[in-house]
DNA sequence: GCATAGTTTGACCATTTGGTCAGGATCACG
DNA sequence: CGTGATCCTGACCAAATGGTCAAACTATGC
């Protein structure tokens, strides 16, 4: 969860259950959908209380966003540019699945924001991701012009990543739906398909 | 837009004003977070108004819903056994791209309703959704016996089309911010960029 | 042009919502 | 133990929200 500067231990206990209740509430309902009542009541507090540890129901939204920038990123920060261009990039695909498996409800909160229209992430899209995107766009570019994977458009192979792997967490229900119940566990198998399907996309 | 039965002009005039301006606010903010007042606003009548053409916002919503489920299956349904495999899904890709790109609206009343948990479709997604699903991934599954496409699992490959077409509508804030204000539209990027990727994937 | 069916609205209501505040409870520490 | 800082709560508030209703307005067909 999103560690936070405090204080006192109840303090620092106390934020966390509320970090944590929004964004239990968050990503499923939006900002716009969730209401205070139901996070101070997901954390086991007051709605008063609350607000003696934020200020107001946005400096929480906002919050749970800027700490989820930093971590959703970081599975592409590791994509090294001297590793094996193909392993490397079927490890970051990895990474991406195992996130969508982990941290579901950071995915759907993510997920939330940008359909809304990004209105309180915009600034760190334009900004973080774009850059750390364009930086890893050219060092796959590299790998298709050395002959190492084969050519495609380094941006939008990003974005299937991206796609794929969080489809496994946003679209969950769905996903168990069609697959039924005597379907067990997804992600082993998606895990499996996505190999197979980047294995062979990257194969020159 | 959706259809709908109606006696006089006004009232089918109104009524496709009402649904497409909720689609509007429902497809940004979800059906808690969307008021009354909001779709009134965008529909250029007043609340009471509204009220007079559905009896209640969870009416409207799921007029919209059950409108969708169809219009969203057709491409699939398009989907034709006798044809040739690689090239029917191909154009069942193209077909959903294009979706994601003159509906972009309907596709994320959809993505918002999954992340909810699909509250009001649930019935429709273990039903329909779920039997043109295995009718359709059984098809692909012969296609694979016989050997005319690669062999993978059908239904995650209808889930990575559904995942890497609908990406283009639902993150389309996220694509634009870093593609770049000079990258222009994606869409056409994109197709080609999938026609290639599920080309390869497909092939033996 | 008139009666009727269909349409629109302002005023209103109960509930919910984000947020405040004064005071009480509890903790940490000398 | 006591005292100051921290923590918590019930009561409260103004605004927004989904929804109602009687009355006024307008289109339509005769």
């Amino acid at each position: 969860m999103a560690e936070t500067h405090a204080r006192t231990r109840i303090q620092k206990k106390n934020r966390i259950a509320i970090l944590d209740a929004a964004l239990d509430v968050f990503s499923q309902f939006g900002f716009r959908g969730s209401t205070l009542d139901q996070i101070a009541k997901a954390a086991g507090l007051s709605k008063p209380n609350l607000l003696y540890y934020f200020p107001s129901k946005e400096a929480i939204h906002v919050e749970l966003l800027s700490c989820l920038m930093d971590t959703w990123l970081d599975p592409l920060r590791d994509l090294d540019p001297t590793g094996d261009p193909r392993e490397e990039i079927l490890a970051y695909v990895r990474r991406k699945l195992e996130m969508s498996r982990v941290m579901p409800r950071e995915s759907r909160l993510f997920a939330n924001e940008i359909l809304q229209g990004a209105p309180r992430m915009m600034d760190a899209i334009k900004g973080d991701l774009k850059e750390l995107t364009d930086e890893k766009a050219t060092v796959i570019a590299g790998w298709m012009d050395a002959g190492e994977i084969a050519r495609s458009n380094p941006y939008h192979l990003l974005f299937s990543i991206w796609s794929l792997t969080q489809h496994y967490a946003d679209f969950d229900v769905q996903v168990r739906a069609v697959l039924g119940d005597e379907g067990g566990d997804p992600f082993p198998t998606a895990e499996h398909y996505l190999e197979t399907l980047f294995s062979k996309l990257l194969t020159v």
